[in-house]
DNA sequence: CAGATCTCCTAGCAGCGCTAGGATCTAGGC
DNA sequence: GCCTAGATCCTAGCGCTGCTAGGAGATCTG
């Protein structure tokens, strides 16, 4: 029994291994540099033990995609919490949201241009899908007056979204991210609240 | 002298030919099923006489871009040409974008997430690219009040292409879009103007 | 110690973007 | 009208991709 759970351990060590390697990489030289034998190469084993892991390639992906919402949930958290007013949530939670998509952009790829089989905007989906978008939602709600927000909350997520994503391929200039972001909390939290 | 202009006329007729499959394929079955083989077949020639037209797979995608970004253009000048009021305008321009890009995904992903070697954001940058985003810019700057009214298109663009991003991998449901959609023209757009 | 099981690697498949080299067809000079 | 020069286009192939079949080897069980 113990020699099961010692190579059940193993395993789990090396498929964290794999996702590891993989996240690395990515974040290092960009997803097309991930092919699967370089990956193989990086975790020192041959090709096919990826396979008896992970289904295949976007598997992986999904797998770094994971750990990319649960560390983007944190982050919100982190964020909202160190903020004081209503405004100041919204602006902390949206500088946030955006720094990490340009800090770790290997990594947000993953979670929002690569990886469609995760469900999204089921309520009873994963955990930490819903953690973020809910730190995202608490900033958002007191805001809302008569407007649904939850709706809301998607709308503005949408405007990180696409920041972020023209930001990153170079169809925006950085420079100007800081001003986009003040205009865009300006819209959606106007008063000094 | 008429033979070699011929040929040129034949040449550039083969390559919007090229073009053409390219993007009916690519709306068809996905950028995924465009490969040189299959484009070749489609056009009823072999793989090289491709890279005589285009430098490679990506300069292709490119034309195909540039055909959107001119159609795109269009469109949304049609629709603020229709609108009455100020708020009737950008409602109309944004409810353009993002039906144009539901409806063309292809097209939309080879203008905004592939194609990078475009130049954006330039003043002196080709004018098919300049149209579209002043069409836009037309329809903010009269609800910029005090904000740079290029800053703030750029911020309004960034919303409507999260949108349409979100909303097309599924990620966030296409139904309630048009509630999203008034939702953020409410925040740009806020009195009855 | 023998046999069953499980782990892992070598080798290979079909397809990808792209290119070198030669065949074939056309155009112009005598 | 032929014959050479040149443009046009195709066959074949390179190195790469994700993925898989089959067998060798180590490990555990009786």
């Amino acid at each position: 029994m113990t020699t099961q759970t010692r190579r059940e351990r193993e395993r789990a060590q090396r498929e964290q291994l794999i996702v590891t390697a993989a996240r690395e990489l990515a974040e290092a030289e960009g997803w097309e540099a991930v092919t699967t034998r370089r990956l193989a190469a990086e975790i020192e084993y041959s090709q096919p033990v990826l396979y008896s892991h992970f289904k295949g390639k976007g598997a992986i992906m999904t797998a770094v995609a994971v750990q990319g919402f649960e560390e983007l949930a944190v982050e919100l958290r982190v964020a909202r919490a160190a903020a004081r007013g209503t405004r100041d949530a919204l602006a902390a939670v949206a500088a946030a949201y955006t720094d990490f998509a340009q800090k770790r952009p290997a990594l947000y790829d993953a979670m929002f241009t690569h990886a469609v089989d995760l469900t999204f905007a089921t309520p009873d989906g994963p955990a930490y899908l819903r953690e973020g978008f809910g730190e995202l939602l608490q900033a958002v709600q007191p805001l809302a007056g008569d407007d649904d927000p939850g709706i809301l909350t998607e709308t503005f997520w949408a405007s990180l979204h696409g920041l972020a994503m023209l930001e990153r391929s170079g169809r925006l200039p950085v420079e100007a991210h800081d001003h986009r972001l003040d205009l865009l909390i300006g819209r959606f939290a106007p008063a000094e609240t």
